[in-house]
DNA sequence: TTGCTTGCAAAGCATTTGCAAGAGC
DNA sequence: GCTCTTGCAAATGCTTTGCAAGCAA
């Protein structure tokens, strides 16, 4: 946890009391909280935090790799804090719910190279979807 | 192409020119609009339509399975005419380029089912990542 | 001290919606 | 003619930005 606050003061990352709140924040369970979600439970450790700050803070640490955004047709983005382990995301069609699942195989070798059309891979992402038990 | 507006009627959809002009732009090549360029390509044939209707109507469209929507991070969505025939995207991280690719195997294959965490899974969507050619 | 950060409020996009006028069947 | 669809404009939701004041180093 305090692993990510090393990373970042290592990286030069002045740190302020507002960065230490949303790392905190993030760095709680496997959750995939929206930046609305991240400011709410900011401000409930830091009451003056705001919107502007928390938005800001996660597109930094987002460029810097070190959570992900994850994109949801139609709503808003959803941020990762598990960026360091390769993982890939189920999303309830209904609920908008994410959670992590380990798939087998890589799926960046199954795109043959005659199906690259010259483009340089870095990643590929799997989202399944579906509906999850509560929806069901 | 007329297969499109031919399911459509079939379906009980009222015909009006807007929707016409909508179904033809996304008729073309391979693209991938954004809802403002369906309706600048609208625009040109039929200059009174408005922004609502192509929005309502790639949402209908969408809705109905016959175009897809497809979601990149922090931009407008896109919508694929492809939708009855399955593949997957290629985008271009700099550009937002999108193309169409066919990987090998299928991704939902991948999800043993203790990773299913319960949902029924409908489909698995994967998004490679890259730079296109220009941008490299 | 110096310069990066914050907070506020306003601006910016993408998209949706309410409602009266208009067109399909 | 009845109902669904359109267009306008306003509203919405999410996110970014400009700028003065504040704080870390």
């Amino acid at each position: 946890m305090s692993d990510l606050l090393h990373r970042l003061r290592g990286r030069g990352w002045r740190m302020t009391s507002q960065r230490r709140v949303v790392a905190e924040v993030l760095d709680g369970d496997h959750v995939h909280l929206t930046a609305d979600e991240v400011h709410a439970r900011a401000a409930e450790r830091l009451p003056e935090i705001s919107r502007a700050t928390v938005y800001n803070t996660l597109g930094e640490l987002a460029a810097l790799g070190e959570i992900a955004e994850v994109s949801t047709i139609g709503r808003a983005k959803r941020y990762d804090p598990n960026a360091h382990h390769p993982h890939q995301h189920l999303v309830c069609s209904r609920c908008g719910t994410v959670r992590d699942v380990h798939p087998t195989g890589d799926p960046l070798a199954d795109l043959p190279p005659a199906e690259q059309f010259g483009f340089t891979l870095t990643e590929a992402e799997v989202t399944y979807r579906g509906l999850c038990p509560d929806c069901a």
